[in-house]
Formats: structure tokens, sequence, C-alpha cells
DNA sequence: GCCGTTTTCGGCCCGACTGTTTTCAGTCG
């Protein structure tokens, strides 16, 4: 059984607590379990078999270790089935109705026999749930309106939509207000997750009216759902609904810590705060004692005030964070301006838009000390991957136009598919002739977890492959990851000195935050690409440093923060040697 | 159910909003 499914029923063990009456802690205990199993790099089958004991895990004690084991042992549990035979089914359902909470749940079953949404919706429109005593009508309505609204829309938003949507908006509002002193994203955006419930959006200005008036009247805002004196909320066109919150600057450093969140670690900074005898809420921090409030322009002072080192947003998870923070442990991660150089480039060679020339002067303009141009294999027959023979031209053409290119140097790449056996799609004699060899699956992803893990695993031995590219080949929101034992092949990575491609498409960000994390504390060495297929593309390069960031690594951990000369000086040696140079690197 | 900078027992974040109520429970983020 695998973490999704493990964590899914210990997220269900929640719900059904809740409903049954439990105390809020244990139902809250269980929900942290649930979200710390879904964000685990390895799988907790494997950590059993490996002998390892679970309650390592913070928020994992006896009770639920013990959980886990038999649901691992057994692919049951007594504890869950009990609790399920005690409700109907469909009542988990109710739940993820907004506005309708295990009280009420409790009391709709109970007292009318409500045990679907289906039902809710009956008893809702009927007037049998406005009769219940402390409802009332209007609780029906509104719970009939979030219903069918939860219908068309019960999807979180992928970071590709959200991000050019919120980008979007605080330009716009920069152009029409001048009375704006700061104005940024904040929650799950901020924090650079892969998917965003809604946008929230943060503003410092003395003039909080009048940024509201202009941020309700935004083109692409299809309804406003609130508007008052300093938040308000709209719904934009395509479904996303955006949470705009305006205060006086020198509130503004609480603001925008309290809604970045996560609320997870809102929790842990508050407890932490507590411990202090000081109170933190979205204002500023306040005595216990005296009740005197302390405000926070930014966000650095509001940390510092808590004898906190800065916890950066993307690290903002409520897990180990803030204890680290503590003993000033946190490390100083990548940014992307210490990428120095582009090392996944596509170009009209093969599926990409632009000439050669057009992204290497591109990327040149970007600051690039280096860019790989890394053109399709043959194998990718329908991006007209190369054959070896024009694979010989590419390279003939590189060298010309880095002649002309004015001092930024073009590597001779591919990317060389990996093919269903652990081949690859050139012979070694082609692969002999390039700088900088990318292999990447692009073709039965669902092989079995040990074939895919085998086949990955054979390229990554190949001497002449330096990177595997975007290693799950997931597509956020539309292709489910391959399924390998990803701890075997970090170690063959790392142990090879192949580094792995952190790829910054946003449709991909490939590896994943939790993947990168592991990957780093196994050794491994990452290359932050843009997997560019125009110019524009490669500014993608933030968004993987992103991604970089949020698996904790420093620019140590990531090759392509080495300047042109120690780059290129790099991989003119054997693996084994690369291997040794970049863990004497870490 | 978890956990330890005050705790192996007794705590466990904080405030806003809504709708139903005359003082607050439920829900949400």
């Amino acid at each position: 059984m695998n973490n999704q499914r493990i964590a899914e029923v210990f997220d269900d063990i929640a719900g059904l607590l809740e409903i049954k009456g439990e105390k809020v802690f244990t139902v809250r205990a269980y929900q942290r379990a649930a979200r710390t199993i879904s964000r685990l790099p390895t799988e907790l089958e494997t950590m059993l078999s490996d002998g390892e004991d679970l309650r390592q895990i913070p928020g994992i004690g006896k009770a639920i270790s013990d959980k886990i084991g038999e649901l691992v042992d057994t692919n049951r549990m007594r504890f869950y089935d009990n609790l399920k035979s005690e409700f109907p089914d469909g009542m988990l359902d109710l739940l993820s109705v907004p506005g309708l909470g295990p009280k009420t749940i409790s009391r709709v079953w109970k007292e009318l026999g409500v045990t679907s949404v289906v039902e809710l919706e009956q008893a809702a429109s009927d007037g049998r749930l406005a009769s219940l005593p402390r409802l009332g009508q209007k609780t029906a309505d509104n719970i009939l309106r979030s219903i069918q609204f939860a219908r068309t829309q019960d999807q979180r938003t992928p970071i590709a939509d959200a991000l050019p949507a919120a980008e979007r908006l605080v330009a716009a509002l920069l152009e029409r207000n001048t009375a704006i002193l700061a104005l940024a994203p904040a929650g799950s955006l901020r924090r650079f997750e892969e998917t965003i419930g809604d946008l929230d959006l943060v503003c410092a200005t003395h003039d909080a009216e009048s940024v509201l008036a202009d941020f309700v009247a935004l083109p692409g805002v299809a309804e406003v759902l609130g508007h008052g004196g300093t938040k308000a909320s709209v719904l934009l066109d395509d479904g996303l609904q955006v949470d705009f919150r305006a205060v006086p600057p020198r509130q503004y450093g609480s603001l925008i810590q309290y809604f970045t969140g996560s609320k997870q670690h809102n929790i842990l900074l508050r407890e932490h705060a507590n411990r202090l005898g000081l109170s933190l809420n979205e204002y500023g921090i306040s005595d216990a004692k005296t009740g005197e409030l302390e405000e926070f322009d930014d966000e650095e002072s509001l940390y510092r005030r808590l004898g906190l080192q800065y916890v950066p947003p993307e690290l903002r998870m409520g897990e180990s964070e803030v204890v680290l923070a503590r003993e000033g442990a946190i490390p100083a991660l990548v940014q992307v301006g210490d990428l120095r150089g582009d090392l996944h480039v596509h170009t009209d060679w093969s599926d990409g838009r632009d000439p050669i020339e057009v992204m290497v002067v591109a990327a040149r303009e970007c600051g690039h000390e280096y860019v790989a141009i890394t053109d399709h294999s043959a194998g990718l027959g329908v991006a007209n991957g190369l054959s070896p023979g024009r694979l010989a031209s590419h390279n003939a053409r590189l060298k010309e136009v880095e002649r002309d290119a004015g001092g930024i140097a073009v590597l001779r790449g591919s990317e060389v598919d990996i093919r269903a056996d652990g081949s690859m799609d050139y012979p070694d004699c082609a692969l002999a002739e390039l700088d900088w060899v990318v292999a990447s699956v692009h073709s039965a992803m669902n092989q079995q977890p040990d074939v895919m893990t085998e086949r990955i695993v054979s390229a990554i031995r190949n001497p002449h492959v330096t990177a595997i590219g975007h290693l799950t080949t997931r597509l956020i929101g539309r292709r489910q990851p391959i399924e390998a034992d990803f701890d075997t092949i970090f170690r063959a990575a790392a142990d090879t000195g192949t580094v792995l491609e952190i790829n910054a498409s946003l449709e991909r960000l490939d590896l994943k935050d939790v993947h990168v994390r592991r990957a780093r504390e196994l050794g491994v060495t990452f290359v932050i690409d843009s997997d560019a297929h125009t110019a524009e593309h490669l500014d993608n390069l933030r968004f993987g440093a992103a991604v970089a960031r949020r698996g904790w690594c420093r620019a140590e951990d990531v090759l392509n923060t080495l300047p042109a000369y120690e780059l290129l000086a790099l991989l003119r040696l054997p693996k084994p040697e690369r291997a040794g140079a970049l863990r004497a690197r870490r």
C-alpha cells in the first residue's frame, strides 16, 4: 500500500472521528499524520521493511505507527473498518461542502437521516434543514449555494495558471493606483506550492479605500464576493478566487507573514511565541501580560523578535523549519541569481520554435555564461528528433554559433531518450561527441516500479550521461509521475556523479520539492534547467530555483551555479572523478 | 493522539465572520 493511499485512510479516520464528536486534538493528530505521510519522500512500506522506526517521524507516535504497520502488513486496519461501519457510506463527502462542518453533519444525519450530498441538497431545498433548531433559512440557502458551486469548481489551480494570473493582476493594479506602497502575492503561491486554492494578495497603503475600489474594478473580475474597508474578494472569469487585503505599511510585515502561512507553520510559530510569553496574530506580537502590541513593517524583524532566523516562504510548511530556525540551522538557499547558465534548451532543429542562434543570443541576454542546446534524439519521432547524421550537423552548427555569439559558451548537447529497456537512443560513439547529455524517459511510462528503476539506473550508469531530465515525467494536474524506487535512483546518481535535473517548466516542476530534499540528503547534485522551447521560456529558471529552495538546496548543491570555466573543466573529467569532485564541493 | 526550553501529564494558535441568538457555537483560513 503506497503512502498516498495510507494518507487517505488517515484523512478518512480524521473526518469520521470529527463527525463522531471525538476530541479535536485527536482529530488534528490524525490530520497531521495524513499530511506528513503524503509528503514523505520514501514509501512507508520500504521504511518498515528496512526496519526503520516510524516514531522518528514528527507527528507519528505509537498508536499511529502501529496502525500503519497493520495497514502495510495486512492491507486492512481494524480500527478504520470498525469506525467506517458506524456510518453510512457517503458521509465523508459531506465534509467537503463549504460551510458545513462536523457538528452540523452529525445533526442532519441523526435528525433528518441525511447521509449524502444529494440528500443534503434535497433537505436544504424543501425546508427541512431550515426547520432544525439553531439553523435557519439563510444557513440552508448558503449550503445549497455551496453544494452547487462545489460541483463546478472543486479543483485547485495548477501554479502554471495561477502565477501568470497573479502577475497580471499585480501589474494592472500598480498601473492604476499610485497609492500602493507594496503589493505581493501571499499564500500558497508565495510558498510556491504546485497547486493553489485561492490567490491571496496583500498590499501596503495609506489609502485602502481607493486601492480596494480599483481592485474590484480590474479587468477579468467576473464577480465581487465581498468589498469592505480593508479587504475584498472577487471571482475571476476563469473561476479563480482572489482575496485582497490592504493595511498601513507599519503592519505590512505581520500581514504578509500571516497570509503567507502555511497554516501549520503559523501554528508552530505561535506555539513558539507562547513559550516566550508572547502572542502572535496578523497585526503584530503582543506581550501576554501587558497586552501591548508591537507592529512589524517587514517579516525579517518579526522573525528576529521571536528569536528566530528568517524562514524563507518556500520552507514554511510547518515541518522542521521552526525548530531549525531557533537553532540557526536554516541554510542559505540557492537563488535564481546564483544560476550562471541553462543546460536544457530546445530549438527548431527538433520541437523548439526558435533557431539556435536566437536561443543562444537570448541566453546571453539573460546573463548566462553558458547554454547547452539539447534537441531531442531520433526516438522521439513526434518531436522531430535528430538522427545520428543530423546530430553531427547540429554539433557543427553549434560550434559556428558559439564563434559568433560574443563570449557565451555553447555546449553541444542532446536530450536523449532512455528506451524502455534502459539503453540509450544514440550509440556510445555519438554520445562521446557531446559535451552534455540529458537522458530522459518519454515513453513506456507505466512500467512496473522495479523495471522502471532498473531502466533509469542503467542510464545513470552510462559513462556519457551527464544528467537525468524530468525524472518522474509527471505533468501537474494532467499526468501521474512514474512509479519507481527513488532512493535507489538517488543513490546511484550520487554514486556515479550523474546530476538530476530540476526541470523548471511550470507544467512539470520535476523533480518535485520532497524528492529534491530527499535526494540532497543522499548526496545528489542538481541542475536547474528551463527546458525552453522558445526564447521566452528561458525565464522559467526562476521557477526551478523556487523548487530547489523548497527542497532545501544551497548554491553548492546546484551544478549550474558554477562559473563556465569550472563547469567545463568538471565535464571533461571522467564520471568517477567528477563524482568525487561533486562530493568535495558540498 | 502527540509530545517535552514549564510539562511523561496536561496542554495543544488565533481571530474573523456568520447566523442564530440575547451571549455564543460553528466554520474557516
